[in-house]
DNA sequence: ATTGACTGTTCGAACGTTCGTTATAACATT
DNA sequence: AATGTTATAACGAACGTTCGAACAGTCAAT
């Protein structure tokens, strides 16, 4: 490694320990230790506390830009959402710590809600409204439809999974070999609801 | 107003400070001053800063023993599902701080998560659980449905609108005169699906 | 080839501030 | 007089930040 080695040490440790108990439930001390660098790279290479904070939301956030890759999915509205479901789920996979980030900031905004967390959240939302009034448009989907109340229940379905999982490992598999089977549940749930 | 005045003083405006910045983002200076009380009253009354968070989670979850009411809406399982949105919904109206806590929670456990949060989230999922199961055996919801992965989708649609109010703010109207539609709306994607 | 100034990194100690808690005294009520 | 309540001031600890020194590498001038 180079000259930025300790940066990264930084915004690696950073990630876990602010996911884990906030950026007020986080010391610099404690963090600088369990990165093994000194107290004050933090001020050297971010300018202080907050702005590594805002490092570390910026990196988590930019997973959002590849959201146009649903769009690759193929042109069948219903192969999108399955897309989007699919993105989501993956998306946790990889980056398990964005969902506190998410959460927090959406509960408990910090200053860098409206530069970084808000944009990337609203592209996502976007998407998926066109999606749905598409579907619409070529009478997929019911037309009595609210597109945005549609994509919010849509969302919550498959992000409430992962933010209840500590309150439900008991009850359920949160393991990542049931994906595809939950997948398909959702799709089916969303699709044709519940009725027998 | 008697002997107990102050200590209600200091629950309210805990609740609503520690809703908004966590209990790492308010100093008991900040608190006891925004209570117009003096910093002191806070170990006098509760022992201590993390007491007094932990009366006010007990306050917050202390409405989920009420989930019982959902079983007075009939023998029918749609009509309890409907009663299930409609609690939480009423719910979130009443007490616009509760879901703060119940995410923060969620994704950055205190000390006290396993004895206050984690039975009150417990017990709904449980009930939400029977009335799926029981739809299931009385023919009226498919025989193909994970009990548990179809409450936590039926949860987390509803959740997340109040979830990400701050994200939508511009999109949708969240006032409460919107409520019964969202209640018809949502009942309608989850029982019927979003099929035309 | 050696020197010396310069630049970029890293560290630990120290700064002033704020934290949660508490000791003490004043006050009110019985 | 005794008890329960409130306010103030002070405590030691921890906070985020910064200062000064140490170190390594680069480059120009000798």
């Amino acid at each position: 490694m180079e000259k930025t080695d300790l940066r990264h040490k930084l915004i690696f440790t950073a990630t876990r320990l602010f996911a884990e108990r906030g950026l007020n439930g986080v010391s610099i001390r404690e963090l600088s230790k369990a990165a093994g660098v000194s107290i004050s790279m933090i001020s050297y290479y971010f300018g202080g506390k907050e702005s590594l904070y805002s490092s570390v939301l910026q990196e988590q956030f930019s997973s959002f830009e590849q959201i146009e890759e649903i769009d690759k999915a193929g042109s069948e509205s219903l192969a999108k959402i399955e897309a989007y479901i699919r993105w989501i789920i993956v998306r946790h996979r990889n980056n398990p710590y964005l969902l506190r980030f998410y959460t927090s900031e959406l509960t408990n905004p910090t200053q860098f809600f409206p530069l970084i967390v808000q944009p990337a959240i609203g592209k996502v939302i976007q998407l998926l409204v066109q999606i749905i009034e598409e579907g619409i448009a070529k009478n997929k989907f019911r037309k009595d439809l609210n597109p945005v109340d549609t994509v919010l229940a849509m969302a919550g379905m498959v992000n409430y999974y992962f933010l209840s999982m500590l309150a439900t490992q008991e009850l359920i598999d949160h393991s990542a070999e049931r994906d595809e089977e939950l997948i398909r549940h959702y799709m089916d749930i969303f699709t044709k609801g519940i009725l027998g």
